[in-house]
Parts: C-alpha cells; sequence; structure tokens
DNA sequence: CACACACCTGGGAGCGCTACCACCACAATC
DNA sequence: GATTGTGGTGGTAGCGCTCCCAGGTGTGTG
C-alpha cells in the first residue's frame, strides 16, 4: 500500500523522505532533545505518508527495556490458569499494554516453589511484573532490576507496590447488612487459605460475628462456582439451620445459589446467600454481593507499571456493598 | 544470583564461559549447524551455571520476526474487548504464546473501517495475527507479510486458514431438542447480524423451523447476558404465547433466564431456554446449551500461528448438545 | 571583531543476537 | 603429494533503533 513490496517502513525511510538524518527523525519521535519546528513537521509527513510504526523489538533491545508484561499466577496447580477472574486479568493488561507496544505473558508459579519467578524473570524480555494471588515469599523474589516495574494484586512488600481492594471492608458491610436483616446462623464458603486477601475476607466475617456474639461457620473453597455448588451442601450437612451462606466470590455464591435451589431450598427466604465482586451476571441473578470495578483495578495496577509509577505503597479500591433479591 | 549485579547472562557470557566462540554457542542453542559434543556439552553447562535466557527482542530484531501475536477483534466499538469471550481467547492465547517467548496484543477493529487492520499489522512487532468476531473485509487485508501465520475464528478466506465451531450442528440439535420436547412457538434471541458464525446459528434455526412448517420469531440480540436480559421481555411483548427461547450464547440465556424468573414466568415449564457454549456456570444454573471446548479452541487457533501449520483450510470443531434442566 | 552560548544536525557506536563466510584440521580419494 | 571433501570453528556484518558526541549554524554580548 504504501511502499513497493510492503516491507514495513523503518526510521531510515522515514529519515530518507523527510530529507533528514535518522538522528533527527529519532529524536522528532522520541519529542526530547532538539529539533527545528521544519525538521519536525517534515518527518511528521513522512511518517504519515509511509505508515511508519516503530519497531518495538529495536527499541528494547537498545533501551535493555523487554517487550512485554509478565503476570505471574501463584496457585496449587496450572489450573489457576483456567480461572475467569484469570481470564479478566490477562486481558485486562493485554488492553493496558497494547498501545505502548508491549505484549504480555501469562505463567503459572507453583505455591510450593516460588522460585520459580526467578527464571522467569531472568529472561529479559520481561519488561514488568504484574504478580497475581500473590504470597509473600513470591515478593521477595522480585528480583531488584524489576524494582519500580513490578506490581501486587492483593498483598504487597516494602518494595512491591500493591493494589488491592478492601475485602476487609467489604465483608464487613455483607456481613452487617445479613446481621441487620435479621440472620443470625451465617455460614462462609471461603477462599483458599494461603491467599491473603481471601483471608482479609474472612477475618472481617469472624470479627463482624464476634462482635454481634455469633459463632462462625466456615467450610474452605477456591472461588469457583463448582466449589461453591459443593460447599453448599457441606454447609448445610454441618450445620442444618444455616440461614445465610457468605460466599467468597461471586462465582462460588451463583454455585451455592444452584445447589440450593436443586435441593428445593427458596434463597432468600430459606437461605440468603451472599457473593463478592459483582460480576457482570450478578445483576442478572439479582445477587446480593460487593462491588468492586475488577477491570479498572487490574487496569490501574498495569498503568502503573507501564509508566513506572511504582511508588511502593498500596492502593486501596473501596468496595460498595450491592443489596439485590438473594440477601 | 548466579552474576555479580545479576545483569542478566547473555550470549556473550555463555560463550565466554564455555570458552568457546558467540558463534558456536548460538549453533548449539539453535540447535542447527555443526557443533562437536564437547562444545554442545560445554555450552549446556554454561546456559545452566548462568541462568542464560535469551533475549527475545534480539532475536526477533535479526529475524525479523516480531515480538508479539496481535488478536484482532472487529466489532461496532470499543466494548467489544469487554467480552467475556473475548478475555478468555486473549488468556487462551497469551498461555499458548508464553512457552515462545511471544506475548500477546488486543486491538478492536471498528466494523466500519477494517483498514484499520494494515496500520495494526504493518508494525513488524507483530509475529503473528488472530483475528475474532471476522469480517470477509478483514480477511482481505490480511498482509501477505503475514501469510500462514494468520487465522481466522469464525471464517476463513483461500489465504486465511479458519477456526470454527459447528455452529450450524450445534443449533439444530438444538431446535430440534426442543421441537421433539412439545415446544412449537420458538423464538430465538440472535447474535449481531454481520457476524457470519452467529448467522450460521440463525440459518439452522431457521432450516429446522421451516422444515417443521413453524414460523420463526427472531429478536436480534449481541452474546451478552444484559441484552438477553431485555430481549427476553422484547420476546414475549411481541409473541406472548412463546413457549422456548433460543439463545445464541449462554450468557444470553443466563440473561433471559434472569428476566423470566423476575417476571414470574417458570423455566423450563412455560417457557424452555437454551445456550450455547457450555461455560463453567451453564452447569449450576442447569443451563441445556451446546457443548464446545472453547478454551481448546483457542489453544489450537494460537498453536497453528506459533507453529506456522496454517495450511488454508478451516478446521471444524463439533457441537455437542447438553440437556439439563432449562429445556 | 572575537567570543560565548544558545539551537540544531549528522556521524557513529553499540544493544544481543543470528547468519554467512572464511578458515582449519583431518580423512579419504585419485 | 595434490585434490576434494567433511566436521568443526571463529570472525564479522547487520537487524532497527537510541544515544552520545563532534561539528555545524545563527544570535547576542564584551
Amino acid at each position: 500500500m504504501t511502499t513497493a513490496a510492503h516491507r514495513p517502513a523503518t526510521l531510515d525511510d522515514v529519515a530518507r523522505v523527510a530529507g533528514v538524518s535518522r538522528s533527527t527523525a529519532s529524536r522528532v519521535l522520541a519529542g526530547n532533545g532538539f529539533a527545528s519546528p521544519t525538521a519536525r513537521a517534515r518527518v511528521r509527513t513522512a511518517v504519515d505518508l509511509l505508515g511508519y510504526v516503530p519497531n518495538s523489538a529495536a527499541r528494547a533491545l537498545v533501551h535493555g527495556s523487554g517487550v512485554r508484561l509478565l503476570i505471574a499466577v501463584a496457585g496449587a496447580d496450572p489450573a489457576v490458569l483456567d480461572d475467569p477472574y484469570v481470564d479478566q486479568a490477562v486481558a485486562a493488561v493485554a488492553r493496558a499494554c497494547t498501545p505502548h507496544g508491549l505484549g504480555v505473558a501469562v505463567q503459572w508459579v507453583p505455591l510450593g516453589a516460588p522460585e520459580w519467578l526467578t527464571r522467569l524473570t531472568d529472561d529479559r524480555g520481561v519488561a514488568g511484573l504484574v504478580l497475581l494471588n500473590t504470597t509473600p515469599a513470591l515478593l521477595d523474589l522480585v528480583p531488584r532490576r524489576l524494582a519500580g516495574r513490578a506490581v501486587s494484586i492483593g498483598i504487597g512488600s516494602a518494595t512491591v507496590p500493591s493494589v488491592d481492594i478492601d475485602n476487609g471492608g467489604g465483608t464487613t458491610a455483607i456481613v452487617r447488612h445479613l446481621h441487620d436483616t435479621g440472620r443470625r446462623r451465617i455460614a462462609m464458603v471461603t477462599g483458599p487459605r494461603w491467599l491473603a486477601c481471601a483471608n482479609r475476607s474472612v477475618r472481617a466475617y469472624r470479627t463482624v460475628m464476634h462482635d454481634a456474639g455469633l459463632p462462625t461457620r466456615e467450610v474452605v473453597g477456591d472461588f469457583s462456582a463448582t466449589r461453591g455448588y459443593a460447599a453448599a451442601r457441606e454447609v448445610l450437612r454441618r450445620w442444618p439451620d444455616t440461614d445465610a451462606i457468605v460466599g467468597i466470590s461471586d462465582a462460588t455464591a451463583l454455585g451455592v445459589i444452584g445447589r440450593l435451589r436443586a435441593d428445593g431450598i427458596r434463597v432468600p427466604d430459606d437461605v440468603a446467600v451472599t457473593g463478592f465482586d459483582d460480576i457482570p451476571l450478578a445483576a442478572t441473578v439479582a445477587l446480593t454481593t460487593a462491588s468492586h470495578p475488577v477491570r479498572q483495578i487490574i487496569t490501574a495496577a498495569a498503568t502503573m507499571v507501564l509508566e513506572q509509577r511504582t511508588a511502593p505503597e498500596t492502593t486501596v479500591f473501596p468496595s460498595a456493598l450491592v443489596v439485590r433479591g438473594s440477601a
């Protein structure tokens, strides 16, 4: 369309067409250094004419900056990557990276072998790091090379900043709401024990129950609908008089509701059910939940890495109670 | 950990440690060309010792091969990228690419301006192309440079192979099932008209209905739960005696069910509802649907591109009817 | 009129890697 | 003993880009 054999244009082509040197063209495009208005204009015109797009590989090579963001997901087994939450995170990070000429890669880091992270980050192609389902051990393994180019979702450290949901606040609001609407025998389907952000929710649940002088009822889950489905039955087997079930996630809650309905138990009349996150589906099934703009949170994390605005501090996004039909 | 300032090792470092030249080291790692068993062994040892990982940017630069796969998603507006289906596709492609040292990028291509694709693919960083929600116009714009490195999902061309779901067969099975179970006033919430794969479903629906001597009832949807929610009401307003609604996707069906339940209409007693895809949630809400391993299909597409096994032909994945409670 | 000090420009090195080529040893052939 | 391999090796160019530095112009000051 533009050049003869449609070999993508290089900076040399641009310089030749603009009648300047490669250095000048580079300076104009970088926006730093000196360049006369004339030169600037001619380079701009040449860029448009040739449809020039910089070669990110060459740029990354000279900068030593890497060419993709790594999303490292800790978990017991590679199946964590099947989680729709991970899908959403990967897609959101990819969207944020694309305009910067960066790609994304995803890898699982086994819970028992956090040192795998080192091998992954030894790849110079890695320009930045997003940690998902982070554990403290993982945070310590983020190499110095990537300081200021790493962000964790869910738990941070002195060197690695984190972007976070106010799980505690959200869960507190949910459990209080259940209590306020007369529920007293409130159970919780939790997340995996090793996951900091899930534990914050569990602790909030315990605190509210304790303050109300009520005993806790916990079954360990894993965020999935499938597990929620199974956990619901376990809850009712152990504590048949349960009148409310708090799900660690919306998917968990949907699984719980599926099981309850299948067993002829009415929601919310017999048992109230709540979720966490407010995924799009939550509205259509009238799920009471806590709302967080997950996509925006992930995007914020990716942006921090991309713009290197990673002050070692924690950004906490608020949680908003959304009361619908299920509780 | 390995080297002093933990500057990631280069091939030069490996060569020096192994006591061979950079060329020899390169040859050993590439696996082609000559290299004595001794040299081979020493290079291998040095690689392990230094934890050497090749710099993908440098490799891409010299090969001119690009450094990421582009996922181009056609749609009316950028909101198509919010679709969980796109999330899943991006994540699945990313997983397939990561071991190859490639990242992924996602971009929206406006329906009315397919030529945007040209600008995207002019970027030399683009190593391959996965087309989503493909239109014929888009297929013609895949540059020759990317021939054999592009794959389309849903509709192919003479030069671009496609990976596909048997939408026609799946929908035929679903509508026949509804007919077999006594439904006669069957409506469909379709996908966008411009989308080839959605149209295959619609045509199958029409054919079955026509063969049974029944009139069709169509409302245009867009795959989303939200739209399904609204479409359900539209269906019942226009044809109040409808006894079955075929959703173009599971999300659509879930939206439809949400609306029907909210209106006190029993599923499947009053109105049967079916979905398409069999997403994980479908099982927990007992949705009758057609099952396809979407993740595997996307992975297959990505693998075709990565291994350049893109013979210009169509691979069709079968569709399996899954009868659950909703129909 | 010399000098300083802006502003602007092109030459050239080099990022880490692969590909090509020249070269060397040693064996087999005429 | 000169020729042709054949396996193995190192030197070097160059992918497209950015940055540094030397060398220009022009305008203002002593």
